[in-house]
DNA sequence: GACTTCGACATTTTT
DNA sequence: TGTCGAAGTC
């Protein structure tokens, strides 16, 4: 085992070896803190404690796995066994275990976010709400960011806050529309993602027997990417850790990337006040960068306050200077991207899977792709609509969850009348009503129609019910591979599949057997212990990365940055840097949005080991029209001298302001040489984009970047819709309406 | 009840 | 731009 700790630099070993009470590892970008991670856990084995006695948490399965991997090939088989997982996955697998404590079925249904919002598009039709006042979006993230800071209705409808805050964006019923989702959720035996947190922490709280048993149970409790956790993950962590106290939290707050979804980063910030005898570990060696790439990054994220104080250094070599590429619009910067792939491949003779494009957006893929198909590269799409999400997959999994949990209403309602069997929406819109009046789930009403209906509809209605309920006793007798081989049959999903010969036809049919074929390595991987068709399908619905893909293939990466997390490639193209589309317009433009973005940026930057390119288009097509985009003011933060053509840069940037003159500005401009030719402005605290449908000249307004002006005049009404605009400090602007940030004053 | 067409709409990130 | 839901037609 010491040659083991050979492999670790100083701190890593001191971080690895301090295995009682509470330890934060603070870990820079590519400090090696999956290694730390691992080889504690690996360290702690080899003392002797038991597999079962370890809990390590993490946020992505793609964490989770490679971890598992890691440890395997450190320990081997003294590794079986951990409690290794996604928060989601862990707390599932114990609340399933747990289940009838807090009355849901032990086959309870996870819903992913499609079942979600459609669950509350019923609900909103049936409460005869406009669904463009709530948008259903928006209002499962209202509820979701409600259970994350575990605040249940009946303390949502209590708040007068909450509730206050509902009314004035327009939304009185919010309250209500949180109950029927909870009440119907809870009636089809289903819980949605943040339900499996929320009601883990109810478990804990009603049942101190069985949070004693865990507490009990996990000696020691590992959580990786600490800055990350929402509240609701934060207490449990914290509750599980506070008999034992050995908690080890891993994390980087520079790399904190996921507020959006309820990550509260004050929970690492805070972590030596929850824990005053914390031992406290700086990773701060990157191995991962040149020394150019990693100077860069520090660069940028220097312009956030508030940070854990560590200083990212590497002895890595400088590495080349990193380019910076203008392109007119979004296709050519997809062809100039691909051109330097294929350039940096002939030269430096690197595989393609050395290559990683990430972007901001799925949308940027498109002029991308086409260029890589141009050029004959292969290439692979991370994220976009994954497997799990392809109709045909979900229709299968639809009657496979029923065959688990009836109750389920959004799988019911899914295929119920697919294939077709006449049942169509007047039927099934009296069927909910039914239910409804009775407080039962629709199922109950499916399952006894001859109380309600008589007919050719009841007959087919009784039909499915019976065939669900063949399925049901197929599950609870059958290994899940059998289960599923039958029901893809006996449902006539199969049959409906290969009546289509075309190639769509072809492929969703290989789809299903492909799904089939990845029930059959479920049950195979010793790995999982339960072989049922609920523990796969439990398994399944927690899963959305492309864990399929297999690695092996020799292809180049596209992605979103927030997939990119955790990865590292050679070359690296971080593309889009524009403003408004990074930093994105959608946040709101407060401190703490633009610093996550900034957050963002610093993590595409530092995947990058070897190469790290950047590039900007002054043109862009964005919802089906082209729009005219400036460099993102991140480009304007770093140091120059990193950058190979800081110079051209410079140079190259005016025609981006420039833009502004080809819409008739005659405003005059800053006479900088030196940099971006605006004069900086700060925004407002309170700056919010306002609705500027009504602008009209004479108003005041306030420009995210340009500062205050007031409006001179205003072209015709349309798509894009321009106004002149006087700025006390950079003269005159004409914006297009539809992309400008304006609050208007007073 | 099934199928077609049209129109509106939204386009940030994920377990 | 493309998707998705709703209304309209057979």
């Amino acid at each position: 085992m010491n040659s083991i700790l050979d492999q670790l630099n100083e701190v890593q070993r001191k971080a690895v070896t301090h295995n009682q009470g509470p330890v934060m590892i603070i870990a820079g970008a590519g400090s090696g803190k999956t290694r730390v991670l691992t080889y504690r856990m690996a360290w702690l084995l080899a003392q002797g404690v038991e597999p079962y006695n370890i809990l390590a948490l993490t946020f992505t399965n793609k964490a989770a796995k490679e971890m598992r991997n890691r440890i395997e090939a450190l320990s081997g088989s003294a590794a079986r066994g951990l409690w290794m997982g996604t928060f989601h996955s862990v707390f599932a697998k114990i609340l399933r275990m747990e289940a009838e404590r807090i009355n849901y079925p032990k086959n309870f249904t996870i819903y992913d976010t499609d079942d979600a919002k459609s669950l509350i598009r019923s609900i909103l039709k049936e409460m005869n709400l406009d669904d463009k006042t709530y948008k259903p979006n928006q209002v499962l993230s209202r509820i979701s960011s409600a259970k994350n800071r575990l605040i249940s209705w009946q303390q949502y409808s209590a708040d007068a806050e909450l509730v206050m805050e509902d009314g004035e964006s327009g939304r009185p019923h919010m309250a209500k529309i949180y109950q029927m989702y909870q009440t119907r959720a809870f009636r089809s035996g289903a819980m949605d993602f943040d339900d499996l947190l929320f009601n883990t922490n109810v478990l804990f709280r009603d049942h101190p027997d069985i949070l004693n048993r865990y507490q009990h149970k996990f000696h020691y409790v590992l959580v990786d990417e600490y800055q990350d956790t929402n509240l609701s993950q934060y207490l449990i962590a914290r509750k599980l850790a506070a008999v034992n106290r050995n908690i080890c939290v891993v994390g980087d707050d520079a790399q904190s990337i996921y507020a959006f979804r309820g990550a509260d980063i004050q929970n690492i910030l805070n972590f030596e006040k929850d824990y005053p005898d914390a031992e406290i570990f700086r990773l701060e060696q990157n191995y991962r960068s040149t020394s150019n790439i990693v100077e860069l990054a520090n660069s940028v994220i220097k312009h956030n306050k508030g940070q854990l104080k560590k200083n990212v250094w590497t002895a890595n070599e400088a590495g080349e200077p990193i380019p910076l590429i203008k392109a007119e619009s979004d296709n050519e910067e997809g062809r100039l991207v691909v051109q330097s792939i294929f350039e940096e491949k002939l030269k430096s003779s690197c595989m393609n899977k050395d290559f990683a494009i990430l972007y901001r957006t799925n949308a940027q893929s498109r002029p991308l792709e086409e260029a890589l198909r141009r050029l004959n590269l292969k290439y692979r799409i991370v994220g976009g609509l994954s497997f799990y999400e392809r109709k045909e997959v979900k229709d299968l999994m639809a009657y496979l969850r029923l065959a688990v949990n009836p109750l389920d209403e959004e799988a019911l309602k899914r295929v119920i009348n697919y294939p077709k069997r006449g049942i169509g929406d007047t039927t099934l819109a009296k069927m909910a009503v039914v239910a409804n009046e009775n407080g039962v789930a629709l199922w109950e009403v499916v399952a006894n129609i001859r109380h309600v209906l008589q007919g050719r509809a009841a007959g087919e209605i009784e039909s499915f019910a019976n065939l669900i309920k063949s399925f049901g006793i197929i599950a609870s007798g059958q290994s899940a591979l059998e289960v599923v081989d039958h029901v893809a049959k006996a449902s006539g999903i199969v049959r409906d599949l290969t009546a289509d010969r075309s190639p769509e036809g072809i492929s969703r049919y290989e789809n299903i057997q492909s799904l089939i074929s990845g029930v059959q390595q479920f049950v195979a991987d010793p790995e999982n212990e339960e072989k049922t068709l609920a523990s796969w399908l439990q398994n399944v619905a927690l899963l959305t990365d492309e864990d399929r893909n297999k690695e092996i293939d020799d292809v180049i990466t596209l992605m979103t940055i927030h997939s990119s997390k955790g990865l590292e490639f050679k070359n690296v193209y971080v593309v889009g840097l524009e403003d408004g589309l990074f930093p994105s317009m959608m946040m709101g433009g407060s401190r703490e949005d633009l610093e996550e973005e900034r957050r963002l940026f610093y993590v595409a930057i530092t995947r990058a080991e070897k190469k790290l390119t950047l590039s900007y288009a002054v043109s862009r097509f964005r919802y089906g029209s082209l729009s005219m985009m400036e460099p993102s003011r991140f480009l304007t933060e770093i140091d120059p001298k990193y950058l190979s053509i800081a110079k051209k840069f410079e140079i190259e940037a005016q025609p981006a302001f420039r833009f502004s003159d080809q819409f008739g500005s005659k405003g005059k401009k800053p006479s900088a040489t030196t940099g971006p030719q605006v004069v900086a402005h700060t925004p407002s605290d309170n700056f919010k984009a306002s609705d500027v449908s009504a602008l009209k000249p004479g108003q005041r307004v306030e420009h995210q970047k340009f500062g205050f002006g007031t409006v001179e005049t205003m072209d015709v009404a349309g798509p894009d819709r321009k106004a002149k605009i006087n700025f006390d400090k950079n003269g005159e602007k004409t914006l297009i309406l539809s992309f400008a940030k304006l609050m208007i004053l007073e």
